[in-house]
DNA sequence: GGCTCCAATACCTTGTTGGCAACGACGGAA
DNA sequence: TTCCGTCGTTGCCAACAAGGTATTGGAGCC
């Protein structure tokens, strides 16, 4: 698992589509369907159903989304006390 | 920043030495040397002193590892609850 | 000075990531 | 039912990043 799959499954959830979550992400979209389903595939979990109108949270996505968004903002703090010491929490 | 950094960081900090640490992690000093060096280039901090002992956290590598723990900690969450639904926090 | 114990650098190899092109599945319109 | 548009996925290749071995450089110790 890799910050960059995290990053693109919040995306991804987000969006409700890997099209546009590759668009604001900056990438295409077949790195980050490739990713998604790498992260799935490592979770031994499937994340999302496909649906021809782009891609639906299930019940173990949204709990994922969850923690996922845990995991970014602690790395945010992280970087801001790095480069802000004054940071209080 | 990647997962890999923030582990290495961890480990070194913990350890003292890039080289004990390398061997905790099952990977050779120099990868983990350049991963540390990267990661305080992109935090723009200066996170251990290099001594002819070892290395000594900082202040500012103290204060980043508390931050780091953290992110580890919450990854290893998610992780688990992908793994087991039933988990409760 | 020579030895030991560190981390850091040089150089190469391998693995991973991203982009482009093409495909497959599904639904809507005519 | 056929065609078209909208999705995500897969194949293939190029670029980048990560890891390994060998080597260097610095600081203490005898």
């Amino acid at each position: 698992m890799s910050l960059t799959q995290i990053e693109y499954f919040v995306a991804v959830a987000e969006e409700g589509h890997v099209g546009r979550a590759s668009r604001r992400m900056h990438v295409s979209q077949p790195p980050m369907s490739r990713q998604i389903r790498a992260l799935e595939d490592e979770l031994g979990v499937t994340l999302f159903d496909r649906t021809p109108r782009g891609m639906v949270l299930r019940d173990e996505g949204r709990r994922f989304l969850a923690r996922a968004r845990r995991v970014l903002e602690e790395l945010h703090e992280a970087r801001r006390e790095a480069r802000d010491p004054a940071a209080e929490d």
